[in-house]
DNA sequence: TATTATACTGTACATATATTCAGTATTTTT
DNA sequence: AAAAATACTGAATATATGTACAGTATAATA
């Protein structure tokens, strides 16, 4: 598809304007009012453009007949969101079959975007909040500071800690429990890996 | 507001639909072909019938100038909730200078519906993995059982703790953290309002 | 009982609107 | 250098569309 021009993109913007204040979409007429074209032709010629470039649709015959064509989810903020289970043994994968369900929640929803949730096993962290069955909002990244709750995966045990690095080669995963002791990670022997860090947390009773 | 009849549903309905799949809102005439009426002034009337409860705005001239009228967010399933700060003292009532701000969020995110998150002070019920500053999602009713989590006032402090009822007369609200001491109510001598019950928790980090 | 609201058909018409044609001018692409 | 795209004005027109008017019939309301 070829790029938009800017007046092109004035009149998009038009339309959708209109439809945010109306509810129905503009008439030719009514997009040279807005935007001080003095002949109709001026916004059809435009709206041709925009239809064979692909930005709307034109219903021919119809009055007012224009839409918007949503590319890739364009207005959507929510999306479905999987829920994998954090089994013991195994890496957190999004492979559908560690997929247990998905919950539909806004993309926006925590701070900054996250990738999928975590449903918890044991208490290792509880003393942070976190118990059985609550859902961490788990954003994948290597951004990761000393004290962050991380998703950890030794060999093949996956872990939530908080992450802090005692030395270029040492990491410790430190629990949140009493009950459980500090895992210390000498990178150079063992593999690390990070899954992500966890943005928020959701729990239903 | 009168209400809505069968037949003005179906109008309202076709309206709905046509805006759905063309992106603008239908003429009399297709309203007409939609269901199956054969005079166009089926369908003004409907429209005007429409109109005069408040269910759309018609733009006088206009072509498809029809707009539904979002009545408390109609066919949506999302919602703005109210986010209320539990001070110390006084009630966590939906006053507007209570609301510390909204979160947008699908209506059927929690298990059951719910009317307003509260922001936790206080760390009195951190063993059951309620943390200072998370979002306790609070369902008003007084459908309470013992155990559960419930958001009570006692004279004007507002408290969240479980629920326990030890006899017809005495309830005792226990906290989840040694530090504290378990809040034992004469119902006889005291008055005790369960504002509602937690159905869940939000924690953004 | 009279009145109003609901629920239609059918015709008619003013106007709202899309759309074509004829120009002019500048910029970009081939 | 020619062709195509962009960016307009201005006028003309077929038709898409809202809307009023004239009816018919039933149910609900005052």
């Amino acid at each position: 598809m070829k790029e938009i021009t800017s007046q092109q993109q004035r009149v998009l913007d038009c339309i959708q304007i209109y439809l945010n204040k109306t509810g129905f979409p503009p008439t030719r007429a009514d997009i040279c009012k807005e935007l001080g074209f003095k002949s109709p032709n001026s916004a059809e010629t435009h709206l041709r453009a925009l239809e064979k470039k692909g930005f709307i649709a034109i219903e021919s015959g119809a009055s007012r007949g224009i839409s918007i064509i949503n590319k890739e989810h364009h207005s959507n903020n929510e999306d479905e969101y999987p829920v994998i289970g954090l089994v013991a043994a195994g890496s957190p994968t999004l492979a559908q079959e560690n997929v247990e369900r998905t919950i539909n929640c806004p993309k926006s929803f925590f701070d900054s975007n996250f990738d999928y949730f975590l449903k918890v096993k044991g208490l290792s962290m509880k003393n942070a909040g976190i118990m059985e069955d609550d859902l961490i909002a788990v954003k994948r990244t290597n951004d990761i500071k000393n004290g962050d709750i991380v998703i950890a995966r030794l060999d093949d045990e996956v872990t939530v800690k908080f992450f802090r690095r005692k030395s270029p080669k040492i990491v410790e995963l430190e629990p949140a429990n009493e009950e459980f002791e500090n895992i210390i990670v000498d990178l150079e022997h063992e593999e690390l890996h990070i899954e992500g860090k966890s943005i928020g947390l959701l729990r239903r009773n």
